[in-house]
DNA sequence: TCACGTAATTGAAACGGTTCAAGTTGGATC
DNA sequence: GATCCAACTTGAACCGTTTCAATTACGTGA
């Protein structure tokens, strides 16, 4: 079946394409008569104009970047996209979000597509499953197309602006440890996440510096989705006496967390009496959860904003620019739902 | 300042347009000293090719929807695109997000770059500011494009999905009524959504089928953002003696009601015991909130589905098709946040 | 009826890639 | 050193709009 064109319009009209093209950019140099015939017969045809055709010819104007985000329903990610819309916004862009669901091939369909459309650069959460698999950030430094990863990549070169992971859960279980906890575990999240290894490792590495050995009964694997999250937390205290539960869990994320909560007071387990518990990214909800959540906070307006800033000054850079490296610093926010065991 | 092409590239390399689109293209023909010395110079002149000029050339293949939300932060919307995504993503869609954040002149911009662009149609959640500036969307009906609305807009015939807001909320006063409420007003939300209006409406229209009567004193502008609701939540309680508290407040949505519900933990007033509140939405994180919410569900899930099936019906017909016109039903959850005063 | 000015319309060139049949190169073989 | 073949490269046509100088149509006054 082929495609509509202007000219099937203008044949069919009896005119040329150049009128049609008046009406469709509404001109006021068309007849009134001949306009409202084109209109009906553009109408009948069912006629669209293809943009990439009139992008071409007028050299294609607008500005605008992309997010590829891995989850739009976890606030986290869409703060960080507030943060990129506030400056660009500014510099006249329009930014475009899309979210990958923790999907490989979502991801390489969803740059591609960004790169074909000439949105004009991309900020890119990008998920990491191993070394592989990044041929399309190679494809795409291939075509010198504009991006900003969210996260260290090994194996490539690129712009980075992501936060230190491995030192946050260190500065938290240490705040943990001062406390006076002694029974400490990890619940990790999935696997795939380079957010997890990261953590864990952070995890792991806060004992070498305190007088409390690692063991690796201390990371507990639940996920994050909140069913799942929730599932497991059960699941995992159903095994347990009581005499063995931890004195403190380090979550993965705030969402993670707000599932072990809600699962704990199903459990009668009392926050922080029992069981302190520490979240992670702290999401604009966590400061209202029943007991509000003592987190790691990513700052993640900062994230949004810096990434915007290196990828538009290299979309407005004629020449190509060196790739820039930002690491931005978390803050350890103590709300309720931990508990000092030590008190002097 | 000139743009690059692919003709700088191939005169400076020496070779012709026809090799260095090999390059880019990845193909296998090309001898690789040949290629190394066309990537250098692509590098070189910082080349970007224009995803323009192939699409017109190649036809434009990809399948790509997009939807325009009024608030990403706000998971009701998030929940909805996820429901898009669902569906879409079966028929092969690639799906592509933004948010006007309630700025008119946004959603204008976004809609015309998603049909200059080739995005084969668009869900909206149109901003309604009044009867005028529905002009974009009158250009997107010329041109054929196929587009969704997340809400009736009068002056316009367009396929709509949406729901019923008046009938919603007459559902949850008549609770209120029934159990017993005497004293019962409305938090509305900021004067320019057209969901403010209505559900005022709404709430007012619930009154006539009972003994109680409306006054407008019932109804009290406190906005939807979380801070500001947050402050004149606290602002209305300060003016009123304890005797003049209502019995029960009905909120615009869930956003809203987490800011009333702090505010009224701070003014030490007790969510059920002195205070029923009712929200609106059911976002992700209500039946969590300090006190979980009764609100009015809307099947924000459904309202993707329902918006992308459509969508994507009107993108693949030959034809133009009439418009479609869907209301869907609302579900009143009870949780914790409202009591029964009137128990026998 | 003609000349004239304005309104309306035309049509060929241009945008920047991709395609592919045709042409060129160069190394191996005899 | 002639022949052949595979490897590599070329270049003109094409995609579907917009543009704008040139052309045509039309109404008016002389």
């Amino acid at each position: 079946m082929k495609r509509i064109t202007i000219e099937d319009v203008a044949k069919r009209t009896g005119v040329s394409k150049g009128t049609v093209s008046a009406v469709i950019n509404a001109k006021d140099t068309v007849k009134p008569a001949t306009r409202d015939h084109i209109l009906a017969v553009m109408k009948e045809l069912n006629f669209r104009p293809k943009g990439v055709a009139r992008n071409l010819k007028n050299g294609n104007q607008d500005k605008s970047i992309g997010i590829i985000l891995k989850d739009l329903n976890y606030p986290f990610y869409t703060s960080i996209a507030s943060g990129v819309k506030e400056y660009a916004i500014n510099r006249g862009y329009s930014v475009i979000v899309t979210s990958s669901d923790d999907d490989h091939e979502c991801e390489k369909k969803l740059s591609h597509l960004f790169s074909a459309k000439d949105i004009k650069g991309t900020i890119i959460a990008p998920i990491v499953a191993g070394r592989s698999e990044i041929e399309h950030l190679f494809r795409l430094k291939m075509i010198n197309y504009p991006f900003v990863l969210l996260e260290d990549v090994s194996g490539i070169q690129a712009n980075v602006v992501a936060i230190d992971n491995l030192k946050a859960i260190k500065k938290a279980v240490k705040y943990l440890i001062d406390s006076g906890h002694t029974r400490i575990v990890h619940f990790a999240g999935p696997l795939i996440s380079s957010h997890t290894r990261e953590r864990i490792e952070g995890f792991r590495d806060a004992f070498s510096e305190s007088p409390l050995v690692f063991n690796k009964d201390m990371i507990v694997s639940i996920g994050s989705h909140y069913d799942e999250s929730f599932a497991r937390t059960i699941e995992y205290f159903k095994n347990k006496g009581r005499e063995d539960y931890p004195t403190a869990i380090v979550c993965f994320n705030d969402l993670q967390a707000l599932a072990v909560m809600t699962a704990l007071k199903k459990l009668c387990i009392r926050i922080p009496e029992e069981i302190s518990i520490i979240g992670n990214d702290d999401i604009y909800y966590a400061q209202n959860y029943p007991v509000p959540l003592t987190t790691i906070r990513a700052p993640q307006h900062e994230i949004g904003k810096k990434a915007a800033e290196i990828l538009i000054r290299n979309i407005e850079s004629p020449t190509l620019l060196p790739n820039e490296h930002v690491i931005l610093e978390t803050e350890f926010v103590v709300r309720e739902s931990t508990k000092v065991l030590n008190n002097t």
